[in-house]
DNA sequence: GTGGCATATAGCCATATTGCTATTTTGCCA
DNA sequence: TGGCAAAATAGCAATATGGCTATATGCCAC
């Protein structure tokens, strides 16, 4: 059980799961920004926080987890802090999960 | 998201994570059971819960959160409840987390 | 430098989780 | 029937989680 369930913890949470579903086509789910781009830099906060209906620091604090865990990338550009999905290490905790579970 | 964070919820706990690598080869982590078979029936609770290295209630309610998930099928027979993975329902939510992570 | 905007952090509350001990329930069997 | 053994439930404490508001930090533009 290489340290999974930590991940699982980030995981766990409907709110997250939403956030990892659209990051997966940001074009679809967000309007365009000025100083990132949303597809090679990330999604910035407030978007995710707005179509969440959460808070501005909830939704802070549900992207630290997914990234703490690794499955997502923080950019920062200027004042904003852009988030992409990290596809690599997703994919190898993918791997793991149908391996231990 | 078809209600996986609950069921991630019961996986992200290092205890129950155990429990679930453990039933994968019944025989090579218990002793023989007298009134149900380690295989056919499952795992009874005292064991489970000396091996874990905690109470014999505490390891009931992980063996019943990990069977309120549907990840393990309890079974009854005499005074005993016998633990066994549902290995359909294992192999589907593995599929889903694949599908939606 | 000041003002303003995007984020992050701090502090707080309500609820959930994880553990325990004590008790109750369930089911054998002498 | 009474007593024993396994399991479940109840009750309790400590900690974690998820939300908020208020405040701090970082970074531009002026």
């Amino acid at each position: 059980m290489p340290q999974l369930a930590p991940v699982l913890r980030a995981l766990a949470n409907d709110k997250r799961l939403l956030i990892l579903e659209w990051l997966k086509h940001p074009r679809t789910h967000f309007p365009p920004q000025v100083d990132g781009d949303l597809v090679r830099d990330g999604v910035c906060n407030v978007f995710i926080a707005n179509k969440l209906g959460v808070s501005q620091p909830t939704a802070s604090e549900h992207l630290n987890v997914l990234a703490r865990a690794g499955l997502l990338r923080p950019k920062r550009i200027k004042q904003w802090t852009f988030y992409k999905r990290d596809e690599a290490r997703i994919a190898q905790i993918k791997r793991e999960i149908a391996r231990w579970i």
